[in-house]
DNA sequence: CTAGGGTTAG
């Protein structure tokens, strides 16, 4: 009777937004029944402290629960890998292959996704053997994820090869390939694939509308883009928020605003079937008013991205990012500020992506000062772990107004993996106030993280040379030489 | 007995 109670308590709580309060307390009635010890409850509720970003407590509740199934190991996983800490879900992973549970095809699927979302293309390959050894390659699940993480890794052709592994692929899996293609603007690969899937008798539905028009980059694309855009509107499958949104940007990349302005005000207008505004209100608007907000300040009307966002009744911490990195990127960096507190006036909470544009905003001003604060604030007071970007955005900041050893300094610090991306950003800055003593050190971390890209060691190469080491040139040379690489065109050597 | 987990937008 009780356990019947917790359950539908349980149910109920699942469908709700959960907040941490709630979470907690529930974990504590769970505690108190001794219900802790049934993975099933152990499960619903690391669920509901990942949604809370309470990852510790998350962990606690896994690590007290001594009877493991897959669903707990993988909601633990999961929740590692979307608060990209990949570290944890990697090791997560290793301990969960020397326990007696077997992973399984959406364990398999988590790893590869957090694989794609660490730019890591060789963990990916091993994950995609692992999925070969456990016999779950012809697998939809797992298949599709490694789709989307390999095109979106730049393995176009690995992706392909898993797809057609893949003996009648379920919507989903096509899907994912054609937003590969789309993401990779492979557009006539993507139309193809679009049509091989109507012939084979499979309906698509609005991910793959949006997968598709994603390589529309071009303007002679307009006329196939509004071909599709027909072909929603006639299917009326799922004329969704993100489907017209994805059209907003489509019309954008084409250069015709004019269609893109109809598509968001489209809501209103009387002839779409009126179920449809019944059925999702004026919620949707959110979403598709920021790809428009987000166009005018990219197409450089900010006047008129700044009058639809003052237009919009329900703002959304999408759009106040938008309008805040719209902002930011036209180096109106008070503005930015200004919103970015009338943001949290409002009650909203800033998200990694609203200092990701606060961080670009500064690094556009040039204002060391607040981009040093508001780093600060995002961790300490937001409680938001710094991802890669927002280091670039530092570095690229600091380094340009020349405090070089702070910009350094703060790269050692990373709790992330450091990438190309941060050490790159620096050394341009190196190069700029000809600070050759660091560039040399750092020249030195880039051709020793990306071995294989023989700019890195010819920049290091030229570096030495300005510096006087010919000993060290001649070193590099030589080893480049004996590694089989060639001077290659277009590569400069002193 | 029950469950979640794979593909969209900025």
């Amino acid at each position: 009777m009780f356990n019947r109670c917790l359950s539908s308590l349980l149910y109920q709580l699942s469908q709700s937004h959960q907040t941490l309060l709630a979470t907690k307390q529930l974990h504590a009635l769970i505690i108190t029944t001794y219900l802790t010890y049934d993975p099933f409850y152990a499960t619903r509720i690391i669920r509901f402290y990942a949604l809370n970003h309470d990852l510790h407590s998350a962990r606690k509740v896994f690590d007290e629960t001594s009877n493991r199934s897959v669903y707990l190991w993988n909601s633990m996983i999961r929740a590692y890998a979307q608060d990209h800490l990949f570290e944890n879900a990697f090791s997560l992973f290793e301990q969960m292959r020397s326990s007696e549970v077997k992973p399984d095809n959406y364990t398999f699927a988590c790893i590869s996704r957090a694989c794609m979302e660490k730019f890591d293309g060789f963990g990916l390959r091993v994950t995609h053997g692992g999925v070969v050894v456990m016999g779950l390659g012809l697998d939809f699940v797992t298949s599709s994820a490694l789709v989307t993480a390999y095109s979106k890794l730049g393995f176009l052709e690995e992706a392909c090869k898993v797809f057609n592994g893949v003996v009648e692929p379920d919507l989903v899996m096509w899907n994912s390939m054609i937003s590969g293609f789309g993401n990779a603007g492979f557009w006539e690969k993507g139309l193809e694939f679009f049509c091989r899937m109507r012939k084979m008798g499979r309906n698509p539905d609005g991910y793959t509308v949006v997968g598709l028009v994603l390589g529309f980059v071009d303007g002679c694309l307009l006329r196939i883009g509004e071909g599709i855009h027909g072909f929603c509107l006639k299917c009326g499958f799922d004329y969704s928020p993100h489907v017209r949104s994805s059209l907003v940007s489509m019309y954008s990349r084409c250069h015709c605003l004019h269609s893109a302005y109809r598509v968001f005000s489209s809501l209103s207008r009387p002839d779409l079937i009126h179920a449809y505004i019944l059925r999702c209100g004026f919620e949707s608007d959110v979403m598709v008013a920021s790809a428009l907000v987000d166009m005018y300040f990219k197409c450089g009307f900010s006047d008129l991205g700044v009058q639809v966002f003052k237009t919009m009744t329900r703002k959304s911490v999408i759009v106040y990012n938008s309008v805040i990195l719209g902002f930011g990127s036209h180096g109106l960096l008070s503005q930015a500020l200004k919103l970015f507190g009338e943001m949290l006036e409002k009650g909203f909470k800033p998200d990694h992506s609203t200092f990701s544009a606060l961080l670009c905003a500064c690094s556009h001003a040039g204002s060391v000062q607040d981009g040093r604060e508001h780093f600060h604030r995002m961790e300490v007071e937001f409680g938001i772990a710094a991802r890669v970007e927002h280091y670039v955005h530092m570095v690229k900041l600091l380094g340009m107004a020349g405090e070089l050893e702070e910009a350094y300094d703060l790269i050692k610090t990373m709790s992330v993996p450091v990438n190309s991306g941060v050490l790159g950003a620096l050394l341009s800055c190196c190069v700029i106030h000809g600070n050759s003593e660091l560039g040399e050190t750092i020249a030195h971390q880039l051709s020793v993280i990306e071995p294989e890209k023989t700019a890195y060691k010819v920049m290091l190469s030229n570096i030495y040379a300005s510096n006087g080491k010919w000993d060290d040139v001649k070193t590099l040379r030589d080893n480049m030489i004996g590694e089989g690489l060639q001077k290659k065109p277009g590569i400069s050597w002193i």
